[in-house]
DNA sequence: ATAAACCTGACTAAATTAGTCAAGTATCAT
DNA sequence: ATGATACTTGACTAATTTAGTCAGGTTTAT
């Protein structure tokens, strides 16, 4: 079980964009520079961000991405939401006989993935943009 | 981020292998067709317990495994970290300038993922595989 | 006009996963 | 003894996923 670095882009650019967000939109570029990611994975990652409406485009020159809520209300959850990044435990097969269908035969170990699935969102729920961006002020850069 | 089957499969077998273990040892047969799990990658996964003295091999006809340890000692963590089923979050590079080496420059997120890792491998070392057991056997199935 | 910056879709190399396959060795029951 | 059962090991492979790259746009401030 692993986090994909797509995931872990979303949120390093977008704490990035928060930190720099006061007045005018923050290009790609300058994200790619200070964080190290191709330029081109980093569209990617803002079309979909764009698309769930998490951040907001301003095109031509001086362009660039602004937050579309407050650091605050943007939750982890949602971010790994945007980019497909998901938790997924169980795989359990809808046909499958033996093992698990979810419903009338649950696999030995359903309840636990389930469980543990919960663990993990809940850790997300609860962490937004704003908490990191704090976290990361108190340390020096 | 998913759990492999590898590490699902463990355990399902595991829970089975507790439920069943009373006099005689199982036999990975069984196993194999009571949780639909293919013989021979049970071969593999119970290799790797073997090893990390989680169960006992006994060869030879009515062979099979039997747990090494009481269900209440073996803990979750102890399955994963047996079969690789690592829990990985970070992967920063030690060569890396921008993004993270580590210690002295940390990216933007470091913290956040060291404080996920933590989060869910707390719930791995409390669980036990008593606990699945326990919480199977309040189920019919 | 032109350059900065967003936008989109197609493509690909490398890694990982989820097994299969083959060829053993050990031990029990008869 | 010998056959059957079951563990043991290592090599191999197909499919999937990941982590990007590449190429060609469009929009807009200056």
């Amino acid at each position: 079980m692993k986090l994909t670095s797509k995931g872990r882009y979303a949120v390093m650019a977008l704490v990035d964009l928060a930190k720099f967000n006061n007045f005018n939109p923050v290009s790609l570029r300058d994200i790619s520079l200070r964080q190290g990611i191709s330029l081109d994975y980093l569209e990617q990652i803002f079309s979909k961000l764009r698309k769930k409406e998490i951040v907001q485009s301003v095109r031509g020159t001086q362009g660039g991405y602004v937050l579309n809520k407050k650091a605050k209300e943007i939750k982890l959850t949602n971010i790994f939401d945007a980019v497909d990044e998901k938790v997924k435990t169980v795989q359990c097969k809808k046909d499958s006989k033996k093992g698990c269908n979810g419903k009338s035969t649950k696999c030995l170990t359903h309840n636990l993935w389930d469980e543990l699935e919960n663990h993990i969102n809940n850790f997300f729920d609860e962490k937004s943009l704003e908490d990191l961006v704090k976290d990361n002020s108190e340390r020096r850069i």
